[in-house]
RNA sequence: GAGCCCCUAGCUCAGCUGGCUAGAGCACCUCACUUUUAAUGAGGGGGUCCAGGGUUCGAGCCCCUGGGGGCUCACCA
């Protein structure tokens, strides 16, 4: 690959670096005590305006920009935490006779992108702007690619920002480095999980870990991704869900697990959909779904407390609440609400009629559950704003679900939603082996229909619901769109580190080389 | 999968109805400058205009094919 100028003239830098006898790759530790949004925070000035306190500062990161004035010169420096400004005058930086150290270093091999370490003291410039007035220079690491360089002006307008989705997405690491502001999102993801796994560990549930080979994909509807073992000589499938083995540990006789898991499904990709993904499941047992949705309440309020400080999220003109209680609404009353349309007791030419009324695409595929599902997502789904349990789903499309204690047809099923969009479901888990094999079978007679989401019979999971599987309550909840909820966020690409992209070919197109 | 839009310097973008050697700001290089802040002043370098084909005296621009990307819509979470 050809160099650009820009390029050549960093290696000329590095060599150069190298002739002045410093190592632009130095190994020791250097020993930082301050984050530059510590220094902006703790900063104390008297009645004079003066610094008072920050007189030793130790601290390293990336030189974004430079202000060079002859024999001084300002620079911006971005470590994690932030950006602060430094003043490196030549004499303070080499007292000596030897000049090299600013003339030669800091002035002409230095460049935007590098790391370097200061020590040095807290000081006030002219025009009020807090700084690192600098000692001690130190080298830490030489960058042979320039960044992108936004600029940000008084009225906080960004000129030639690094924009671009792909290049963001392919380059997270320069994405991260000029564009710090996203930092935040995957800041407050990881809030999100750890609020999330202290709320469980404290409710006394133990994680666990299960497997992501599977030889055959069960737990839910969707295609998977398919790989070989070799010694084994088999097929094996990338997990789609991880629901079946986290019930047999119930069977086992842990009462309460919960996995953080990543799932594969080899689906469509969009702005919502990655073909991994994260949720967060957990099941447990001699509970039921009345009081996972409690549960469900006081985790959610819990871990957006947390993450943003308030229960409070805005999402477009919207203000969501995450305090609950949450309102509880039947699927077939949700339905009723919006619609108009009765579907209590429907059968499946009923709900097809009814359907067809409400202009929603049908096919013959579609058994009962499909078209309640179909009429629920086209006209219902996308006007719940506030989270709302939506219950009591038709058996067809609930195939691991116990039936409704009192109610014909339904489950004991419910699904969270919030703006519009799911976010956790949940069910009091099916725990009568006969039944569940009679619920396998239903679902291979979808799959001869044509459905090709139609779940697999797992003869293994079986066998442990044949041994005994106390009444559990069971739910996922999905943490990219729960973070893309919290953060205001549109696209799942923009919560994931590395969102999956297309490979890169040769050298079409615009896959250039920042 | 369908529709619309985009691809020009390291970055962000202009480039008219097809007509000089393809431009700007930032970045980069040289010089000056000890409290600047989108630092400033002077000078300079940098291009496979996504690729291939076609029309034309002449194509960054028009046409065809291909590649890559974005947005909107439909489906899986």
């Amino acid at each position: 690959m050809e160099l650009t100028d820009q390029e050549k003239t960093r290696r000329e830098n590095l060599a150069k670096i190298r002739d002045l006898g410093i190592d632009p790759f130095p190994a020791a530790l250097f020993p930082v005590t301050h984050l530059a949004a510590d220094i902006l925070a703790k900063v104390e000035t008297d009645e004079e305006g003066k610094v008072t306190n920050l007189q030793e500062v130790t601290l390293a990161g990336r030189i974004m920009s430079q202000r060079i004035m002859g024999k001084a010169a300002f620079a911006n420096l971005q470590d994690s935490s932030g950006r602060i400004q430094l003043y490196v005058s030549r004499d303070d930086i080499a007292p000596g006779e030897d000049k090299a150290l600013y003339n030669d270093l800091f002035k002409k091999y230095l460049d935007l992108g590098d790391f370097i370490g200061v020590k040095g003291f807290v000081f006030k410039t002219r025009t009020g702007e807090i700084s690192v007035h600098v000692k001690e220079l130190t080298f830490l690491g030489k960058s042979l690619r320039p960044l992108p360089s936004p600029k940000r002006d008084d009225e906080g307008h960004v000129y030639d920002e690094f924009k671009d989705p792909e290049l963001r997405y392919r380059m997270r690491y320069v994405d991260l480095t000029v564009n710090p502001q996203y930092k935040e999102i995957f800041r407050k993801r990881s809030r999100l999980i750890t609020s999330m796994r202290q709320f469980l560990d404290d409710l006394g549930l133990m994680e666990v870990e299960t497997p992501i080979l599977q030889p055959i994909h069960g737990g839910a509807a969707a295609r998977p991704f398919k790989t070989h073992h070799n010694t084994l000589d088999v097929p094996m499938y990338l997990r789609i869900a991880n629901e079946l083995y986290l019930k047999r540990l119930i069977v086992a006789g842990f009462d309460g697990v919960y996995e953080f898991a990543k799932m594969f499904r080899n689906e469509g990709m969009d702005r919502t959909h990655n073909p991994e993904f994260t949720a967060v499941e957990f099941y447990v047992a001699y509970k039921d779904y009345n009081w996972m949705m409690d549960t469900c309440e006081q985790l959610l309020e819990h871990a957006v407390q947390s993450v943003n400080g308030t229960t409070k999220v805005k999402a477009g003109d919207h203000e969501i609440d995450f305090r609950g209680p949450y309102r509880r609404l039947t699927m077939a009353d949700a339905i009723r609400e919006h619609t108009g349309e009765n579907i209590d007791g429907a059968d499946e030419a009923e709900l097809r009629a009814i359907a067809k009324r409400l202009h929603v695409h049908v096919d013959n595929t579609m058994g009962r559950g499909k078209l309640v599902d179909e009429i629920f997502g086209e006209h219902v789904e996308a006007k719940l704003i506030q989270p709302t349990f939506i219950t009591d789903y038709p058996v067809e499309m609930s195939p691991l679900t116990k039936k409704h204690r009192s109610k014909e047809g339904l489950v004991e099923r419910f699904e969270l939603i919030v703006n519009g969009k799911e976010i956790a479901n949940a069910y009091s888990e099916l725990n009568d082996p006969i039944d569940q094999r009679a619920r396998f079978e239903e679902q291979v007679e979808l799959a001869r229909r044509g459905d090709d989401e139609a779940m697999a019979t797992d003869e293994d999971f079986l066998r442990a619901l044949e041994y005994g599987m106390p009444p559990t309550a069971g739910i996922g909840i999905g943490i990219d769109r729960l973070v893309m909820l919290l953060t205001g966020q549109k696209s799942i690409q923009e919560v994931l580190f590395f969102p999956q992209m297309k490979p890169q070919p040769g050298s079409t197109g615009k896959n250039k080389e920042v």
